[in-house]
RNA sequence: GGUCCCGUAGCUCAGUCGGAUAGAGCACCAGAUUCCUAAUCUGGGGGCCGGUGGUUCGAAUCCACCCGGGAUCACCA
């Protein structure tokens, strides 16, 4: 239930009657109609723009349209009151009722209120990291946000496939192999010293060389390396799938990029975009913006037509040696998503990939000639900060900070939440202490709090013998929630349908944390109120059905609140200590 | 040089499909504990929404140009 959406309808109809009526113009625009909730409390409880929107299409007066419409929404039963206000707006009042009827729909509906229906397919593709390491700490936003963005596409009602891409073809996975034997080498006794230059250096390969230390290796080196592939190759994804576990983050599907080529799909993609004479052989300028490197040499090699669909320049598929680049299986790669039915597609990348998007979607355009599309999304940097200071990692010691570190010292709820407060293309902040602080600084714990705390004063209620189950809280005589906090609290609960389909539309996981910190702030502000006006209080010893209404309208609101924290993928507590 | 992102209060940031007097937290100042967890709340000061034009009934939001910051730019992953 949408009361927004509700009331738009009524305002649609409203429109229809007056154009049967011939007061208004026929064949009018309304795409850019809306009915929103006022800046301004005092305005009334929603307002709608339809007036100015219509007016000039309609060839009539903003304000006598909007005459119109208000006489015409004042036969709706729905609608108290409605004025004109400012320069043309429509604000409505509604009838109290429809307000109160919002809380035993939430507490019928519990964490599926907000649902959606009817959404397409859609395939989200995120994490993707190389198989060559454990996750480290860059990784968690990506994961995050991809996470929480398919959840949130399910909740609104879209038929989601949550996908890995593993880049188990490229030189990475041959360093990783030669990496994995020299360990092999260790766990059979040598001395190995240290890791070579260009070699991963982490102790997480140990295990590895342990296994192929007790495997018979053929003797021919490429014959070692592919078993050494073979055996490190699963141990990686076992250890990202762990990681990723930790955080509470899950993939459907796993796409391995050597069984694109293995299966000829990456021909096959070069074939498609061949047969739409999109591919050329051809030289590229030198590198723009800085010195060319010293072996620049110009020389033909096969080029996608990148241009043609807005990329800056064409782009090689093949080395000058022949041989593949990178861009080639990630084209077959999504060309598969294509195949398996996924015209729409979502990836989520860091932002060291932002000059990859436009010949990425020019690839999508121009193999599925526009039947396809693909949404990516930019998860920026994460600066991990300690006593005011950033934390130092490097990645080439192999003394990176790992996800399951993060997650480890602070805990998955904090980290998910905590990727979740910034929009996914800026910079992010990610302080160890304020994560772990239990005051106001700490928005995880602003929010975790208000749920416990509606809890408690649940549990206090039973304690002072008040029947308050489900069935009790159902018949509660909401008609005695008069006061205007309570109102605007039952408002903002009516608001979150409108937000989470508005955060999917716009691909912007964050706007349900965002939602959660200002739901739970008015929690608090109403339980403070408490404090002042004694009469304001939930539990009301002399006032057993005012006692009921409230306990009803805040277990709407814990439930709305554990609704929105299973969007972002976050357990809610009924306690804390 | 190209492309993309960003520029909003002292600081960190929200700002819904273009809507009314631009919001929140931190910090600062002044308050609220016999009472559902003060782990919270209330009030106050603080703004050229980077700049200039344009579109519009209306612009922080859209467009153009400029200024400033960042990322990225053969191959490589």
């Amino acid at each position: 239930m949408n009361l927004f959406a509700e009331i738009e309808a009524d305002v649609r109809a409203a429109l229809a009657t007056l154009q049967e009526q011939g007061k208004l113009a026929e064949g009018l625009d309304t795409s850019r109609l809306t009915v929103e909730p006022p800046r301004d409390a005092s305005h009334g409880d929603m307002a709608t723009n339809a007036a100015m929107v219509l007016a000039k299409a309609a060839g009539q007066n903003k304000r006598d349209l909007a005459t119109l419409l208000v006489a015409e929404l004042l036969t709706s039963e729905r609608i108290e009151a409605a004025e004109i206000a400012g320069p043309g707006f429509v604000n409505l009042r509604l009838d109290k009722t429809l307000w109160h009827g919002l809380v035993p729909h939430i507490l019928a509906t519990g964490l599926n209120y907000g649902d959606g229906a009817g959404g397409a397919k859609v395939n989200v593709e995120y994490v993707s990291a190389n198989p060559t390491g454990p996750m480290h700490v860059g990784h968690a936003r990506g994961a995050v946000v991809g996470d929480v963005l398919a959840r949130l596409l399910e909740k609104t009602g879209s038929d989601v496939l949550r996908e890995y891409y593993i880049n188990d073809a490229g030189s990475q996975v041959d360093v990783l192999a030669q990496s994995a034997l020299l360990r092999m080498r260790e766990a059979q006794g040598e001395a190995i010293g240290d890791i070579p230059e260009g070699l991963y250096p982490g102790d997480y390969l140990v295990p590895v060389g342990e296994k192929l230390a007790t495997m018979e290796l053929p003797d021919a080196p490429d014959a070692q390396l592919q078993t050494a592939k073979s055996v490190a190759l699963p141990m990686m994804m076992d250890m990202i799938r762990d990681d990723l576990a930790v955080l509470g983050v899950k993939h459907d599907y796993f796409l391995s990029e050597q069984s694109l080529h293995d299966d000829g799909s990456v021909d096959k993609s070069l074939d498609e975009l061949s047969s739409k004479g999109l591919i050329y052989q051809g030289v590229l300028e030198p590198p723009k913006g800085k010195e060319p490197p010293p072996d620049w040499e110009p020389s033909p090699q096969t080029l996608f037509k990148s241009s043609d669909f807005g990329d800056d320049s064409d782009r090689a598929l093949k080395k000058p040696d022949g041989s593949w680049t990178y861009f080639a299986p990630d084209i077959a790669c999504h060309f598969n998503k294509v195949e398996r039915g996924y015209t729409q597609m979502i990836d989520v990348w860091g932002a060291d990939h932002i000059g990859y998007i436009k010949r990425m979607q020019s690839a999508v355009t121009a193999i599925t000639g526009g039947k396809a599309q693909l949404e990516v999304k930019i998860c920026n940097l994460v600066k991990l900060m300690r006593g005011g200071e950033p934390v130092k990692m490097s990645k080439r010691s192999g003394s990176f900070i790992t996800l399951r570190e993060v997650v480890e010292e602070v805990g998955r709820d904090p980290v998910r939440f905590m990727m979740l407060t910034r929009k996914n293309d800026a910079p992010l902040d990610f302080d160890f202490d304020v994560v772990k602080e239990q005051s106001r600084d700490n928005p995880v714990f602003y929010v975790q709090y208000a749920y416990a705390r509606i809890f408690s004063v649940l549990r206090n209620a039973t304690e002072q013998g008040v029947v308050a189950d489900d069935a009790a809280l159902a018949k509660a005589p909401l008609h005695t929630l008069t006061h205007e906090a309570e109102l605007n609290l039952i408002r903002m609960l009516g608001t979150y349908p409108r937000m989470l389909a508005a955060a999917a539309q716009a691909r912007e996981p964050h706007r349900v944390a965002f939602y959660l910190m200002e739901l739970a702030a008015a929690f608090h502000a109403l339980w403070n109120l408490g404090k002042e006006e004694v009469n304001l209080r939930f539990i009301q010893e002399d006032d057993a059905a005012g006692t009921l209404a409230r306990l009803a309208l805040i277990r709407a609101t814990a439930l709305t609140l554990a609704s929105g924290f299973d969007v972002i993928g976050v357990t809610p507590q009924d306690e804390l200590r």
